[in-house]
DNA sequence: CGAACGCTTGATGGCCATCAATCTCTGTGG
DNA sequence: CCACAGAGATTGATGGCCATCAAGCGTTCG
């Protein structure tokens, strides 16, 4: 579960999910993440149409990134879990198209564009390790625009509760039995491009299949190997990484 | 319109967009795409699970990355136009989880992934701007994330074709009269998650109401002002850059 | 204790998928 | 030179998935 490996959460995410071993490279790593502070619910980290020139690591605790629509709507781009960047577009662009703001209390670095250069500078393999990340989270993100284009609602939640189970899994957070899971439905049905109350029906149709329970802050995966056949879901692009073993 | 242009296009895409004038600047670029070969359009550049550590920028023509679903049905996850990056995450990850292949005939350079770090260490600005069109690239992305899971048809339909053409103008094809257009409707539909037959419909809703033609390979803003405000297009996140001036 | 939030369930309807058929245009081979 | 096949575009008819409206429930918190 979450709780034998939380000590290397707290320290630090980003290091454990790109297979940091050396201790140099846990610390130049730790060095980029020096300066964490914590951030309430209440507090966009980045807003829709800023021009501040910001990137965070996600330290502990959940996020989302997302836009609002005209009509009041609202359509979550990502959710961001430990180890995540965030900001990195609102770094390199002139401004960022989309809101971050935190779903549970978290703590962030605040990291500099010249940071990560100068990590660049240090250590290619460490640079690499990060791009890596990097492309996984846009890898993450081209996944869901395959389900919101060609997916049913069901399909849609399946694969995204066993996607998020993948990741935090990464980051030594929940396993194949199942994961803490702070979002309410209506994060789900905005990050699926559904309606709150379809994603409710979705849910109790998984509950009642016996394939996954997602109850009172848990999502629980009652027969995974049946979810995932049954919604073609491939975790390729989510293996674990070694550094120096790509 | 396109021709006039044409020389810088066909010389480097990536140099105009990224606003390179430097001849140092332009000459690392050139450096970056030597070996450009033509590809033709029966032939896959990226194989969906290949392994292959490769990328490409797209020197001329067009072509689109996409996931074929196991019914058939495929969605499209971009279309890449001259001066983007094709195959980042291959390179970095262990499988492309997209096929991408040519849309017309197109030429590429062949990059690996050490040139792009070369760059990186010889010219700090350059990274700087070359991170930023992937940015880009990731943030067109989003933005259809957005589509998908918020906006109607016609809206899908109109976002769409206005960015793409101010992708375009970005490195000298087309302005804002509208841009020689090599996809089918088929493309659109499954770049928008749409049927084919729907898509058609939506063309013509939006050709009957004086907004958009899309004919015989050419589009058209009849009226790109009332369309930009009917449909709530921002292309904040399109604007041309210039290195050293960020 | 009332308000806010999140969850749940029923009823109605609309957007868009699907099926089906026709038409044009282009390229190909007899 | 024409028959034919295939790709792409177009339009009508039918139906389903999911949005929307509406109402009610339990829990938390000021």
């Amino acid at each position: 579960m979450g709780e034998k490996n939380s000590h290397m959460v707290d320290e630090s995410p980003l290091a454990f999910r790109i297979g940091a071993r050396r201790e140099e490279e846990k610390a130049i790593i730790e060095r980029l993440c020096r300066g964490r502070r914590p951030v309430g619910t209440q507090t966009d980290l980045i807003y829709q149409g800023q021009s501040v020139r910001r990137g965070y690591i996600l330290i502990s605790g959940w996020a989302s990134s997302y836009k609002m629509m005209p009509d009041g709507s609202r359509q979550i781009i990502d959710i961001r879990i430990p180890g995540d960047f965030m900001g990195l577009q609102s770094m390199l662009l002139r401004r960022s198209g989309y809101t971050t703001r935190p779903i549970t209390d978290i703590q962030v670095a605040e990291i500099q564009l010249d940071d990560l250069f100068e990590v660049f500078a240090c250590s290619p393999e460490l640079a690499r390790a990060i791009l890596r990340t990097v492309s996984q989270d846009g890898a993450a993100i081209a996944e869901r625009l395959v389900s919101l284009g060609r997916r049913t609602a069901f399909e849609r939640v399946a694969h995204f509760m066993l996607e998020l189970g993948a990741r935090l899994a990464l980051v030594g957070q929940g396993d194949e039995t199942g994961f803490a899971c702070p979002l309410t439905q209506y994060h789900l049905a905005d990050a699926l491009g559904l309606s709150a109350v379809h994603t409710n029906r979705i849910i109790r149709q998984l509950r009642v299949q016996g394939m996954m329970t997602f109850r009172d802050g848990y999502v629980t995966f009652d027969s995974r190997d049946r979810l995932i056949s049954l919604v073609g879901f491939d975790p390729a692009h989510l293996q674990p990484m070694h550094i120096n073993h790509p």
